[in-house]
DNA sequence: TGAAAAAGTTAGACAAATCTAACAATTAAA
DNA sequence: TTTAATTGTTAGATTTGTCTAACTTTTTCA
């Protein structure tokens, strides 16, 4: 019944790099695990076995109702924890996901239940990722990334996509957080660096590539 | 330099069976982990090339200076962890153990930190056993088995021995907790069970076997 | 003190998860 | 539309940690 920690890490990163359609190549499922190509697909096999994924040769694996509920509730367990670490212990939100990682994987449905409990049942992770529910269900909010904003726009940081310690240290020195509203000034058209306020910060460059990582809220 | 779960968990338990010689028996080993005696043996020779058992065919295997320190500071980490669950987190004496020994293989020296710093830096854990210091060493108190005692004798219990979690729910149903005041009424010769009373308990019988698994100071 | 019991070791097999080398299928491009 | 590049699979080896069966050493005790 219960998964092994390596299954548990393919079930997740099948969930996290998906399409809308549900699929990834074993491609990019051997890059971001960092693991070769033909132990992936044995493991697909295993997990299809396990009615996990659906796999057939040559073709790109898809989560199952069953995988993806199972993916769904580690993922909750690794972003109850990194709001633990952050709300409870106090540790900033670039520290927090590598001790999630391990975390997760605690076979202790007690020892979530009350983490829950004391954050008093949050919706969302310190990066603003949505929390799985208790079926592993995610709600997605459509926020809109920075970068396809206008100018002129005021928006509120509302979560970051790909979460790596260096880019929140990056947005710690700028004083960025989730909740500051920032106002567009202008948009340079040759880089589509962005200039902005917020906060005290009253003319800030950012540059595309920061942009493209925060998703924003309109007012 | 890091050493894998399975690892941690042979060092764990000589640390924990060992004699006051530092000795354990290949076959105590293997009773206590349920692993079968080669098994144990290849994993002796394995911890010695680490240097961190010393070991000689056919002599109970002895840690190292430096194994005893990895093994110290691993149940250095499951004792923070049981403090944390029951004083953070609310958890029961008798819930705990089995999420530290999970927690305790965590990798992060911050995250241990943290707990330690939140719980004001404890030296026993919610068993009354020892944390071991930052540098792996315990402190042995030298507490009295209760049945140990003589009749008249007061105590305070201190500590208890093998901390399954069906011993510490018994204990929870008879209100005897760390910290209980004891008076020692009589001592059956027979069968050497105590007649003791505590807090609104006047007369209560505690059978040997109880009274070997609760250590005592006196007065 | 010598036989029986207990404790410990060796040898060889197995499962899980990984890899590399070689081959096959699919997709993209000239 | 044929070729080249990309993607995916098969086959077989490797590592870690486990097992059983058979053998050896040490300890116990009659």
């Amino acid at each position: 019944m219960a998964h092994s920690l390596t299954e548990e890490n393919y079930l997740k990163a099948l969930f996290n790099t998906a399409n809308k359609a549900g699929e990834v190549n074993v491609a990019e499922l051997s890059k971001t695990l960092e693991i070769k190509m033909p132990t992936v697909t044995s493991m697909m096999k295993k997990l299809a076995d396990k009615k996990l994924v659906h796999y057939e040769s040559y073709k790109p694996p898809r989560l199952t109702e069953k995988g993806r509920r199972e993916a769904g509730l580690i993922i909750r367990k690794h972003r109850l924890t990194e709001m633990f670490l952050v709300d409870k212990m106090k540790l900033g939100w670039e520290d927090v996901h590598d001790i999630a990682e391990q975390i997760e994987h605690i076979q202790s449905p007690v020892f979530f239940e009350k983490m829950d409990e004391m954050l008093d049942f949050p919706k969302l992770d310190p990066h603003g990722s949505p929390i799985p529910d208790r079926n592993g269900k995610v709600v997605l909010k459509d926020y809109t990334k920075l970068s396809d904003c206008r100018e002129g726009e005021k928006v509120k940081l509302a979560a970051v996509i790909n979460s790596s310690s260096d880019f929140l240290k990056f947005l710690n020195t700028y004083e960025l957080r989730l909740g500051t509203k920032i106002k567009i000034r202008s948009i340079e058209t040759f880089d589509k660096s962005m200039k902005v306020s917020y906060g005290k910060a009253r003319a800030e460059t950012l540059s595309n590539l920061v942009c493209e990582r925060l998703l924003v809220e309109k007012e």
